[in-house]
Order: structure tokens, then sequence, then C-alpha cells
DNA sequence: CGGGTTAGGATACAAGTGTATCCATACGGG
DNA sequence: CCCGTATGGATACACTTGTATCCTAACCCG
């Protein structure tokens, strides 16, 4: 079969094969022969289009954060960028695992962010992501506050920051059972009727 | 040196040891051989003192728990307990890490979290502390709206899960260095003034 | 139509893992 | 005094890990 072959692909579904076992097992449980049986290829194809396991780990984290921020435009896009609680309410809802696919995504970003926690390497090679949407969403909300959306003795950066850390903290406690993505969606919304006024219908 | 020997005393310095690499370089890094040279003894004690690595593992959850369940009690009755509001900062103010001691503990615990995750073994082995933290403080704020500390249209037990997932997600922002225990801690002095009305001096 | 490069199979290797075993020592109680 | 047991040192074993090497097969191009 050998002479051309899509390399692109090839990594995409090695890439995505890591992603699963770092979804369902957890990172510790990645390695070279794991991700060749997922892929349900050999060990040496793993070799022959990674140069090594980090670049491998580096691959998933990138493609972690793509799809972050994939999903995260198609739902804005969808709410149609209407009013601010429109997009910061389809922002957090991206955030807040709700099927099984975005649960598995944040699985693996969650072990991801663990391990960068404790290699430099990891941690220099993405975790910019978060510090984009604050800013993004902030800007977003300075202008809502003049548009008078908002009152004025609100401060944007703080309730952004605010919300984008209990979406996250929401986003552990619904992996770990504690709480199901309804439930988290609920806590949201009552913040966000704290901050808005209660939802126009 | 031989004979008799506080078994008790070892196996805390051992999980100490243990503690102490989770929190330093990850639970990935934890090997008998590695517990053995931070506590300065041989493998042979480790093996001696603990039936396995799933044991030792256990204990330093366990002696995790312990912790932090010592820390909110000693903040909580220093605060003297006297306002709902002054008991919620309290606990608040420990989920959160300050110090070097509590951001190494903080960080042992997201490590054993995330891979409670992906182990039933550690999950059944103990995160039953978030649940009880949130009742607790949920009866407890539930007495405080009763006496007219906030006002009536709250809902105590969502604004104690908003709370605790926020002090999460905060102490996550905190370990990663995207802010600092001083900002966070005025994202939640913020959120509270929300909740309670300006700080009462 | 044949070589040369590309794609991959099979295997080897050193390092690190958890666990088990063998053996020496030192003390306390008889 | 001395023997049995508690304590721990040294070492071995089977396994998994990442990485490297050897070699075969297939395709494109001249």
């Amino acid at each position: 079969m050998p002479r051309q072959v899509d390399h692109e692909a090839r990594r995409r579904e090695l890439t995505a094969a890591l992603l699963r076992i770092a979804g369902t097992r957890g990172l510790r449980a990645v390695s070279m022969r794991e991700i060749a049986a997922e892929a349900g290829v050999s060990l040496r194809v793993v070799q022959y289009y990674f140069a090594g396991k980090q670049a491998l780990l580096e691959s998933g984290l990138t493609e972690l954060g793509a799809r972050m921020d994939r999903r995260v435009r198609r739902r804005t896009a969808a709410a149609g960028e209407l009013t601010a609680r429109g997009v910061l309410e389809a922002v957090l809802a991206t955030i807040v695992p709700c099927d099984e696919e975005s649960r598995l995504d944040s699985m693996a970003w969650t072990a991801y962010y663990t391990a960068a926690l404790t290699d430099p390497a990891l941690a220099a090679a993405g975790l910019t992501l978060p510090d984009a949407l604050e800013n993004f969403l902030t800007t977003r909300l300075t202008d809502a506050q003049r548009a008078g959306e908002i009152a004025a003795d609100r401060d944007p950066r703080t309730e952004i920051a605010a919300l984008l850390a209990l979406a996250n903290g929401l986003t552990s406690s619904v992996l770990s059972g504690q709480r199901d993505h309804r439930a988290a969606m609920y806590i949201v919304g009552y913040q966000l009727d704290r901050l808005f006024g209660p939802a126009t219908p």
C-alpha cells in the first residue's frame, strides 16, 4: 500500500486516538503502544508519523484547543451574537460539558491541565485559550455596560473572571458526577439572571 | 535501631513524603522508590509499612482530606463563627491556596482529583469532602436568610454551589499562575458583597 | 521495467515500575 | 545469657515504557 499517504490525515487519526484514550482512561494510560492499538496500527506507524511521545502529546493539546475554539465559534455563531448575554451564555454552555463528546474532551482537557501544572514543556505548549477568552468576553461585556444592558456599578472584568472560573468549577463537578449538565447550567443561568436581570423571553 | 518503632509515625512520614512529591512533581512522579528517597529510607521500609502502592495512594488521599478539614476548622474557629458571611469567607479563603504549604496541598489535591476521574478505586476512597461542605454551608446560609442577612429572593443552595464552584475554578487559575491569591480573593469578596451587600466594617 | 525512496512489520534494548524473596541484625523477654 | 521476632538491607523478577534498528514490500519516476 505504501507510496503516497496523506500524512496530515494519519497524524490527525493518531491524535484523535490519543485523545480518546486520554478522555476515557486518562493521560496516564497514554502510551505509544496503546495509541497504536486504539488507532488499529502498529507501533512503528506511530513512531513514523511523530518524532516522539512529547510531539504526540503536544499535538493532542493543540487539537484539543482547536476543538474548544471550534465549538465556541459554532455556538456563538448559532446564537446570532445578538445580545451580550446570548454570547456569554453560549460560551459558558460550551465550557460545561453537555454530551458524551464534549465530556470526553473535557476529561482530556482536565488531564492535560493537571499534567501541565508539573510539566513546563506542556505548560508552554498551550494554555493560552483561557486568557484569550477572558479578554474577548470582557470587552464584550464592557460594551454591553455602555449600552445599558447591565448595571453601572458592575465591574465587567471581575464579572467575566468570576463566570469563567465558575464554569471551570462546574465542569469539574460534572466530570466527577457530583452534578449533571442540567444542574450546572441552572446555576449558570441563575448567575446570569443576577447580572443581566431576569431573562427576556 | 530495630526493636520498637512507632508504626503510625512512620506511616505518617511516608505519607507526607508522598504528598510532597505529588505536590511538586505530580502523581505521575510518585513511585515506591521516589517515596523512599524523599523520606530518606530504603525501598524495603516503604514496602514494610504499606501493603502496596494502592494503600499508599489511599493513605495520601485520606491525609489530604484531613488536612483540608483541619484548615477549614481552624480558620472558621479563628473567625469566631460570628456572621454567615464570616464563615463563608473563611471557608472560601481556605479553599483558594494562599501560602506555599496550601499551594502544595492544592496541587496534590488536583492531581488526585484528576486521577480519580479515571480510577474508580481512588474515586471510592474519598472525594466526599466537597459534598459535606456544600451541605454544611447551605444550612448555614439558609439560617442567615431567615435572619435577614441576605435578600429573600436568593436561593441559598444555588448560591453556595456557585461559590464553591467559583472557589474551585479560582484555585485552578491560581495553581496555573494565571492569577495570584490576592486577585482570586478579590473576586470572592466581590461576589460576597453582591450576596450580603457591601462589607460591614 | 528496474532501482530508489517511502511506508511499515518485527524485534531489540535500556531504563524504570511494583512486588517478592533472602538474609542479616538488634533488641526485649524468658 | 540467648533466642525469637521485629526491622530493614540487598537483590531479583516480570513487566511496561520510550526509543532505535533491521529488513521487507510497494509504488513513482526515469
